[in-house]
This record gives structure tokens, sequence and C-alpha cells, in this order.
DNA sequence: TATATTTGTACCCAAAAGGGTATATAAAAA
DNA sequence: TTTTTATATACCCTTTTGGGTACAAATATA
């Protein structure tokens, strides 16, 4: 899953809204909005920031083999 | 594995040096050593397109639980 | 429906990324 | 060792991030 949506979907489980995950995060706002909607030029530091509350980090992940038409 | 050195052992193991490696991904030279180097705060999309050449790509992975002490 | 809550977009601005390049250091080869 | 190749560090500069904030749009709730 991309981690736009990865994001989302750990924030929703548990109840927090962007302001609060931002918080908790220590990210601005602005940041977790860009973030859930899949800017794809943000800032390893600040993506782990967020997602290491969900006890996760950012790595390199083989990519699916596309099956093409 | 760090992507720092994720990055450096797939680009030796077809032996590419750093300035191949960045014209190859598009990158500057400087980005590639700051890559291996394991700087933090490097950009998302273009950390994309290092290791999109090895068929992975940046995503969230779950961290080991640490043992304290 | 109306109202409250949440999320998305736009603006300004300081701080930082990253490209290019030159030089220094380290490593490998002759 | 000397010579060549590869990697690390430093500088200048333009572009972009990300924080803060205000407002718009969308979604959820009464």
């Amino acid at each position: 899953m991309e981690i736009a949506n990865f994001v989302k979907e750990k924030r929703k489980s548990v109840r927090l809204t962007q302001p609060e995950l931002a918080e908790k995060a220590g990210v601005g706002l602005r940041f977790i909005r860009e973030l859930e909607q899949g800017k794809q030029s943000l800032r390893l530091d600040k993506v782990n920031q967020v997602i290491q509350l969900f006890g996760y980090e950012v790595g390199a992940v083989k990519k699916k083999p596309t099956t093409y038409l």
C-alpha cells in the first residue's frame, strides 16, 4: 500500500484527526495533509516521525512485478 | 537494512560507481553520496528514483521490537 | 434539513534540499 | 611506493519544503 493510504488508515484506526496526529508526531498539520494526499516529494525524516507512531519506518520494499496489458 | 547501506550494496553488486548511479537515476552525484551516508532528510521522490532502478520503492515497514538493555 | 466536525486548498516566508563544482581524503591498482 | 580511481567534504546558488494560518469544501452528526 502507498504510504498515503497507509497513514490515513492507521490514523483512522486509532481515531485521531489530522491535527491530533500532527501534534503527536511533532510535524505541522500541513505536512499530514500533504502526506495523506500522496505528495511524493516529502522529506523522509518527517515521514518517519509520523509512521513510527504506528511502529513503522520507511524502508525499501520490492516492487511487485507488473502484469502488462 | 537501512536504505543507506541497501543502496550502497545494490550499487556495488552491479558494479556501478556513484557518478554512474547518479546518472542512471537522474539525480545529482551529491544526492547519491548523502543517501549512502544515511542523511535522514532526503526527499522521498528522489530516493525512489534511485531504488526503483533495483526494483524497489519506498514503503512503510514494521520496526523490529527492540530489546532494551 | 441545519449544524458541527473534518479535510482540502491557497498564501507568505524562513529554512533546507539538492544540483554543480572544486578540492581533500581514501582506496585500489600498477 | 607511485599512480589511478573512487569517495567524502565544502562552497555558492536556485528551488522547494514545511510551518503557520485562513478559508473553502466535504463529511458526519443532531
